[in-house]
DNA sequence: TTGACAAATGCAAGTAAATTGCATATACTA
DNA sequence: TAGTATATGCAATTTACTTGCATTTGTCAA
């Protein structure tokens, strides 16, 4: 069965001035589908469950480019390879567990008071920022409680 | 000109239970006396010059065992390699000029009251976080005015 | 002070993420 | 639909980091 084209997407990269390739629909739909930040191993094995081959070196580009665009966002989790989600999600924070893997959202209610108090009492223009949480989450703490 | 021995290095290092190797006690000086954090490469370097040859391998293994004892803390610049500074400067951020590299510290006053905040709300006990800024640093901020 | 032994180092080989060069394939435009 | 700029696949490369093993060295006890 053939997979349905997501226009909205092919739309999205067109704006972009990029070839709406498969490779790239599909991890456009891959990344609005999926709430975690994904990395490109785990993009690969995605798309060839869809059937779709793409190569690492490939999706290494795509995935350059798109943040170069501004459609995604690099998350570095501190695992030795980089993660991405879409750019559209921004303005949170994650909650990593560093048992279970599990990733929560958090709303980012401090980071803009926090810039610009930086740029006047530092005199820093902040134009980025990385800001993750690594800890337990609810269930690994209890899982913790009972050993 | 033989360097003199930093006797409270050699203690601080057997205390760990670390042997006070010349690379683990030059590199404990080294971390002493730079502000910015520093990487395995211009770890290496940087001894080379005070005439010790550390290889590379040895650097990556001191740096592991120091990280574990709580001596150091890596961080993460997302320039695809680890950094390191003394534990005992914690409790701050960086603020890393995208210009020219510098590193300004700037003291962590929110991050204590917000891992609170996570764990009322969202039951989430953070161990570790990770927070650092990016941007430009006054001087670069008035070269780029100028242009 | 010395000698023995556990621990640290150097060197070389091995991983894994990410990049790059080049020939081929393909999405878009006219 | 054909021409062309662009994207992809594949293989080779780069770079950070790790690991295995033989050798060296710091430490501690005699």
């Amino acid at each position: 069965m053939k997979q349905k084209i997501n226009h909205s997407c092919k739309g999205e990269l067109q704006q972009m001035d990029l070839r709406a390739t498969p490779a790239r629909i599909a991890i456009m739909q891959l990344l609005e589908a999926t709430q975690e930040p994904v990395d490109v191993g785990s993009i690969v094995v995605s798309l060839q469950k869809k059937s779709i081959a793409a190569d690492p070196a490939t999706v290494f580009r795509i995935m350059n480019v798109f943040t170069q665009k501004g459609l995604i966002v690099p998350i570095e989790f501190q695992e030795g390879k980089m993660r991405y989600e879409l750019a559209s999600k921004d303005d949170h924070h994650h909650l990593v567990c560093e048992n279970c893997g599990k990733v929560e959202d958090i709303e980012d209610t401090l980071v803009p008071a926090l810039e610009k108090h930086i740029h006047s009492y530092h005199h820093f223009l902040v134009k980025r920022h990385v800001m993750e949480f690594f800890g337990l989450c609810k269930k690994c703490q209890k899982k913790e409680k009972n050993n």
